[in-house]
Order: structure tokens, then C-alpha cells, then sequence
DNA sequence: TGCCATAGTTACCCAAGAGAGAGTATTGAG
DNA sequence: CTCAATACTCTCTCTTGGGTAACTATGGCA
């Protein structure tokens, strides 16, 4: 890592237009509402089951939860573990990488959570004026 | 396997679950492609005009813009100043709130841009595997 | 007189996203 | 012999996201 201290967005750095195709990219794959939610659930559960995220995961369909743990183990950020019994039993934990995510996120869970009171009274402000 | 009650960190745990839903819903809006891309650009550029930012963000329709920005301004993100000139001019700026998010975004930017090639190999990895 | 630019809005349409629910494989328990 | 449990997979359907293109308003300019 270049920058030794604080991060902060340095709009004047040199940046390679196709690193910065990639770079959107694979933020609008990984911020993806379902990855999140999986992510945060793996953040604070450690390592689940899939009907154990299925319970935890609000209102996820089984699809989504299977379409989108496959996603992740694809990128690399949770890993799949079988175990061949019956009934059988699989179990997800995050990698470094996907430990890595979410601690980058944390910051954005923190602005939604510290900033929720503002978002509802900007909307109530926005509405009123028509 | 580290003991799950040892994690000393974890922001996420005396949350009030109808907080979480309202926090995941904001998630759910925030992250959205589009409002990143914008966001990103308009802390990039400072103040942008309606059609600086759809010449700017890569692939965005008119339509698509336009919604975005109206979301956005919605939920305090941004503010919407017409100049009453003709031809209309019309800029958009972030407000202290949609700079505070930008900044809670930084993180993810960040990682995104160093953990690009790890994603590359592993999903190389996962489609050799499958 | 008619054209241009700006910042939209509106209508139409298609494809992807996502939910519901049934089907599948396995085998030990009853 | 049937059932229950797990972790899917498949199909069918509906909703939403998002693209294209045409339309609006206005005043300066040729």
C-alpha cells in the first residue's frame, strides 16, 4: 500500500481510464444489496450454514442466497466448505479478502446508521416542497 | 477457529433490529450503481452541469441520469441549482451529507482498487476448478 | 423565419432480476 | 416402506431496470 496514512480520495491522482472501468465494475458487482447483507451476516456470525444465512438474511429467496454465495466464492471473498454426511452439510466462512470487504464497508454502515435521521428528514423536506 | 465471543470489535452489535431494517434499506438505495458513479464523479469534479456528468459517467443514459440526481436530491445528497438563463444551466453540487457519504465510500474505492487482481485470479482459480 | 443548445419529460419496449414453489439425491430413523 | 432433513436446482411467472427516441420550452442568432 502506497499511502501510509490516512486514506483519503486524491482526485488529482494519475489514474488508468481501463483500471477505472474495472475498478466500477467490480464495485457495482460487489454492492450488490444480497452480497452485502450475506456479508454483513458473515461479518458478525463467522462461519454459517446455508439455511442458518437463509433465517438470518431478511427476506432472501434460496435462489438469491445460493446465486449469490456462488458470486462470492468466485471473487474469492467466502470460502465453500462440504462435508460429505447425510443430511448433508456445507458451510460458508469469509476469506481474508472477504474479511478485507467488509471492513471497508464498515464505514458506509456507519454513515447509514449515524445518518439515518437526516436521509428521512431531507426526504420529508423534499416531499413537502412538491 | 477464533471463539465468536472474543471479537472485541463489532459495530453492529446493540442494534435495535427496526434500526438494522431501516439501515439496510438505506444500504439497499445507496449502493446502487448509478448513485456511486455520480457520487464519485461529483467529489472528483465538484459542481457539474447536467450534461457534464452524463459526458463524464461512462454509459449513463439521459433517463437514467436524471432519476439518479432526483434520488439523490431526495435523500440530501445533492443540491439542484437552476439558473434561470436560456439555455437552461443547471448544476448539481454535493452537500455536506453526500460528501460525508463519499468519504464512507472512500474505503471500498480504495479496496476495490487494490484487491482488483486478487478478485481476477480467483475467479480464474473458480472457473479453471469448475 | 427557422435552427440551435440545454435540461429535461414521456412513451414504448425488452431483458434481466427476483419470488414461489416443486423436484432431487441421500440415508438413517421409525 | 415412508418420512424427515439439507442444500440445492429447475421452471414459471411477474416486476423492475434501463435503453431509445421523440417531444417540450425558451431566447439568441443567422
Amino acid at each position: 500500500m502506497p499511502t501510509p496514512e490516512k486514506i483519503s480520495y486524491d482526485p488529482h491522482a494519475p489514474v488508468d481510464p481501463r483500471v477505472e472501468t474495472l475498478v466500477n465494475e467490480l464495485i457495482g458487482r460487489v454492492a450488490d444489496k444480497w452480497t452485502l447483507l450475506v456479508l454483513e451476516e458473515l461479518e458478525d456470525h463467522g462461519t454459517c450454514r446455508f439455511t442458518e444465512l437463509s433465517r438470518r438474511v431478511p427476506g432472501i429467496s434460496q435462489k438469491m442466497l445460493t446465486q449469490t454465495l456462488r458470486q462470492m466464492e468466485r471473487d474469492g471473498l467466502v470460502v465453500r466448505t462440504v462435508h460429505p454426511v447425510v443430511p448433508p452439510k456445507v458451510e460458508y466462512c469469509l476469506t481474508d479478502l472477504g474479511h478485507s470487504l467488509g471492513e471497508a464497508f464498515c464505514g458506509v454502515w456507519v454513515w447509514a446508521e449515524a445518518n439515518l435521521e437526516k436521509v428521512a428528514r431531507a426526504r420529508l423536506a423534499f416531499d413537502a416542497r412538491g
